[in-house]
RNA sequence: GGGCUCGUAGCUCAGCUGGUAGAGCACUCGACUUUUAAUCGAGUUGUCCCGGGUUCGAGUCCCGGCGAGCCUACCA
């Protein structure tokens, strides 16, 4: 379900006014905008494209959106009623099978029928293709907490609530074709209509002239491409969609749609729109073009090649606040959205959430936090950064959080996964993180580091399985000190002999854990240990690890 | 052809409405541990792309260049 409205702070209110974030100043077009109309709620809309799944843009889409909506409600103090309304065009005709679904050749029987005709190839209970696409949507958009409420245009078409504004469309059709055809190719040209008729015969969504129209009994005549038959259709009613750059005018048109965000390959377009939205007697909504993002390499994101992060994988290593923060970050500047990104947005999250406890009303509306939670940022205590939990990570070799949080609890007392369930989710992205990510390197032993190996664990065979990190220290120390390759002449052990050289616990991390560094060896084989260290060992022994 | 964004420390970037440059990583040194990691402390690093202009003062505003990248002209 579409979540709640958070309350505002009056305080907030108050400050509203000189607040330059962003979102503010995007509002203020807005607020323009509604004084000028005077009308009595703010349209907000999102658009979706349901033959494919949302995708991370999708998602910052919405997120953006809502931020602009908040903002709007703090400058009118909620006097001026808003709505967020997540348009889906499930009336689209299937253009392409998409490569990454099951049952292709189900779908290649429903080329060119409206996706939501086009039979659900997921196996889930909902009843097309697009309706399965619509659910991921909404599921998704509920799991991070949007008030939003969701439109089809397959219902909205058929259930005639965009009648008038077709009807509308068909009076204007002579303005609507002079804006769009000096756009279009000689070929394009030819067949170009703001009306797609759907095939009574076939169901596809038809690209054919107009050959006739009647604006007083709302009609239009095509000729069917397979028959040559003339056919006759109402405009209204679902028989016919609009093409989409006047489909996208209509919409605005009879929602009276007042702010919609597009990504910048859409300027043109929104261009476009606009002209026809105004020669429907509507004004063209407030948005802006936020840039695209690129990967790593700085190339343009594109689904089919399947560079960039798909909002799954962000959600793998890291909170949904940290992907919030991502996005509402300079929506103007290009950035780029790969793995490396996540850790540094994970804690700038929280130290943002951790400064809104403190500030004033004018700087919390500067503060990313606030944006995020619609006015509400909640306090975390975090006693430990995800950079640290990284570091950690790849220095203990953890297999499951209780060796990482051993070593939390020992750095920060008293801290816990029962007190600090936030942390405790860090955890597991870090562990996660680490998993997938750092690169493991192990090393077979010599003949040397082998005996060395071998009187290690049976040293430690001798030790009782809770001995301390400490005791465990001394024995691997005890163990070196009698090996000539690690004795170190110039330190001087506790009985005046030769201290042990650095040298042997860096073969204890290249051979055990496939690590360049690693952990101070007794902590780590305390909180991993005694009989699963030795078992570790007879592993690297046996030649298990390496290779 | 049209449009957008960027150019700040070795790297990735932050610098809001103009007041003598910052963070993280890296690097150096130190503390702690019988010289490993983590952690903690300290330190170094910059013709803020170039040239003009406005100003007492510009990384920040204006104009003009140069460079990098992207989008768009066929489909939604």
């Amino acid at each position: 379900m579409s979540h709640a409205l958070p309350p505002l702070d009056p305080a907030a209110i108050a400050a509203a006014p000189n607040a330059r974030a962003w979102p503010f100043e995007e509002a203020r077009k807005v607020v323009a905008r509604v004084q000028k109309s005077g009308k009595k709620e703010a349209i907000f809309e999102t658009g979706y494209g349901p033959s494919g799944l949302p995708h991370i843009g999708t998602f910052g889409e919405v997120m953006r959106t809502t931020m602009v909506r908040t903002a709007f409600r703090l400058l009118t103090g909620d006097s001026i009623a808003t709505r967020l309304i997540s348009f889906s065009d499930d009336m689209d005709g299937l253009r392409k099978v998409p490569t990454n679904v099951p049952n292709p050749q189900m779908l290649e029987a429903a080329l060119g029928l409206p996706v939501s005709r086009v039979p659900n190839p997921f196996g889930s209970d909902a009843p097309s293709f697009a309706a399965h696409n619509n659910a991921r949507l909404r599921g998704f958009l509920d799991a991070f907490g949007f008030n939003y409420e969701f439109a089809s245009a397959a219902d909205y078409y058929t259930s005639g609530r965009f009648d008038e504004a077709l009807l509308r469309m068909l009076d204007v059709y002579d303005e609507v074709m002079e804006i769009i055809l000096p756009t279009l190719g000689e070929e394009r040209r030819a067949t170009y209509s703001p009306f797609l008729p759907i095939s009574p015969r076939t169901g596809v969504v038809l690209q054919v002239p107009v050959v006739e129209r009647d604006v007083a009994r709302g009609l239009i005549a095509y000729i069917d491409p397979d028959t040559g038959e003339r056919v006759e259709t109402t405009v209204t009613g679902g028989a016919v969609k609009c093409q989409w750059k006047a489909d996208w005018a209509l919409r605005w048109y009879a929602l009276g749609v007042d702010y919609e965000m597009s990504g910048k390959d859409l300027i043109d377009s929104v261009r476009l729109s606009s002209r026809i939205v105004t020669a429907l007697g509507g004004t063209p909504p407030e948005g802006f073009n936020y840039e695209l993002f690129l990967d790593k390499d700085g190339a343009k994101i594109s689904k089919s090649k399947g560079n960039g992060l798909s909002i799954e994988e962000w959600l793998t290593y890291a909170s949904p606040e940290s992907l919030s923060l991502f996005m509402f970050g300079k929506p103007k500047a290009a950035k780029r959205l790969h793995f490396d990104v996540i850790p540094k947005a994970v804690d700038e999250y929280f130290a943002f959430a951790a400064s809104a406890q403190s500030q004033d009303a004018p700087a919390l509306l500067e503060n990313p936090a606030f944006h995020i939670h619609s006015g509400r940022p909640p306090a975390y205590d975090m006693p430990v950064s995800f950079a640290l939990l990284l570091n950690l990570a790849t220095a203990s070799n953890p297999e499951n959080r209780d060796v990482m949080w051993g070593y939390i609890s020992a750095y920060a007392p008293g801290v816990t996964p029962e007190t600090h369930p936030h942390l405790d989710a860090l955890v597991g992205y870090a562990i996660r993180y680490f998993l997938d990510f750092v690169e493991k390197n192990y090393r077979a032993p010599d003949d040397v580091e082998r005996k060395a190996l071998a009187d290690l664990s049976e040293a430690l065979g001798a030790l009782p399985e809770d001995a301390d990190g400490e005791a465990i220290q001394n024995a691997a120390l005890d163990v070196a000190r009698e090996i000539e390759r690690y004795q170190d002449r110039s330190r001087v052990g506790p009985s005046g002999g030769p201290g042990v050289s650095g040298a042997f616990f860096q073969m204890l991390y290249q051979v055990l854990i496939g690590q360049e560094r690693g952990p101070r060896f007794g902590s780590f084989a305390a909180l991993y240990g005694v009989a699963n260290t030795r078992n570790l060992i007879e592993r690297a022994l046996a030649g298990e690890l390496a290779g």
